[in-house]
DNA sequence: TTTT
DNA sequence: TTTT
């Protein structure tokens, strides 16, 4: 009925931009959030929680953000699940963002915090802007083909959860 | 650096109710969210999302909420991740709650929601009320022991994770 | 850069639907949200915050609240300032609302909770479904005229607002 | 029953910090949250949101703020009214903050992103940390007297709003 | 596997 | 393994 999370927190590794079969973009990244209290040794700890993106949103993401970058995310809590290769039910959590706000510019000089947001209710037009988006044709919101599944290794991310 | 999540959702079975072995109690549930869209084949989905309360808030949450009820939640995620029986690292994925209100009365009359926070950041006084707690001395923070460690199958939540 | 507002409580009266000159819905209301601690006075308070809705989302509230039902309204503030008959700039602070849930339904049998949701970056179509909407053209969004202006006691909510 | 707010923004000047009669810590600010769409004009807009801390974070607010800097901020909303001396009732809404986190720090070398959070809930020890604090004696919660009373120009919030 |  |  209601799902938001918000987080500020750094990049682990720079963001990696892929595209499904019908040529979405899809961007995901982690971002490490300090925990406002110390652990039981008293070392400080972190939570590293896995973000993706999509479309415009997601092509934007790859473009500006880097490791180690602080970042703003905003959206909803998904799960999924899959069988593995041994037939054990596997459960994924991700935070699918539909608004990412960049807190560090990009260094050399001080340009304005840029920030971009789309998403989950998203305008239409579809795949986005995309420049370099390999495939021109509308993804069917229906398929039921293996998104990525030309991908070298098994992702599980599906074109289903795309709600836009 | 911050770090926020709120639910709305039913609860998909009624929350079990344990404690530490220091005798801290914490309670877990999953609530269910609709998806604001619907799938890829028409039917409308949800997110199963896992939610555990800690001490005071844990034995109201077990006292008064049931399966079915909707629910709204308040608290972080937290990634949790531990070694397996088969040396595989698996990560779990929580939303600790340090606020739950419960929206829909115990039925028979229409009693007021009652709702109840705590958690991060919850006032003195550590565990919590505690009627029928089995043990009264304060849960050492910086314990190394396993908690749960009596019970019967391997629960993998731990004290660590208590910030209060 | 970021503004997010939920909030959870009771509507302190039936919603008000109006239309702009240019036919564009817009429906407020205030909640009552009971503060998580008492008074001074050891009395239990409320803050009571309006709230406004655009569009279809605006119609929708219409339809279905009512004084006294639980809703739940995410949103974001915004702080409007204008100069009243004494010359004395006032500011009005509101929650602009793009998704908003029914949690109690509408008596008489369980009917399902309704929830819709719309306004920022809601899709294409404009004005929404628009039944009973007295114009049809669509809202210039540059447009200078000021809203309501027909309207017999001067409000000062502004179609500028309007980010859809 | 649930009442949460974050904003991301830049302070509109430096912090202002003062004490209530009985020695608790208030800061108040400004934070500047640009709108995420244009005005009717073209222009981009931003809304101007009143914050306000208390007790021990009032006074990291007061040392570390400055205006210009990116903040980030999480709290409720808060709405008093009073009645000014011309007898006419005045609303003020303003976010009472728990969390406060720099975004930005201090310039001058790169000091790690110093961030403090309290308020509704904090733990024990009353006025905080207090190193300048005024008065040392405990405000009493349930106290009558107006808070501010002895200062110059007529301020209008209330200690009543202190909710730990 | 993690960021500052 | 899931709620209405």
């Amino acid at each position: 009925m209601l799902n938001r999370v918000i987080l500020i927190g750094r990049l682990t590794r720079d963001p990696e931009l892929r595209y499904t079969p019908a040529g979405v973009a899809v961007t995901q990244f982690t971002i490490a959030v300090d925990r406002p209290f110390s652990g039981s040794n008293g070392e400080r700890e972190a939570d590293f929680i896995p973000v993706v993106t999509w479309r415009q949103l997601a092509e934007t993401c790859a473009n500006y953000l880097r490791k180690g970058r602080l970042t703003a995310v905003e959206g909803r809590i998904q799960v999924r699940n899959y069988e593995n290769n041994e037939g054990k039910r596997v459960y994924v959590t991700e935070v699918i963002a539909d608004n990412v706000r960049f807190l560090e510019s990009n260094r050399e000089g001080s340009q304005r915090d840029e920030s971009y947001s789309g998403g989950e209710g998203y305008a239409a037009g579809g795949g986005g802007g995309g420049y370099n988006r390999p495939s021109q044709q509308q993804p069917s919101r229906n398929s039921n083909v293996d998104p990525f599944k030309d991908d070298g290794r098994p992702i599980d991310i599906s074109e289903d959860d795309l709600p836009f």
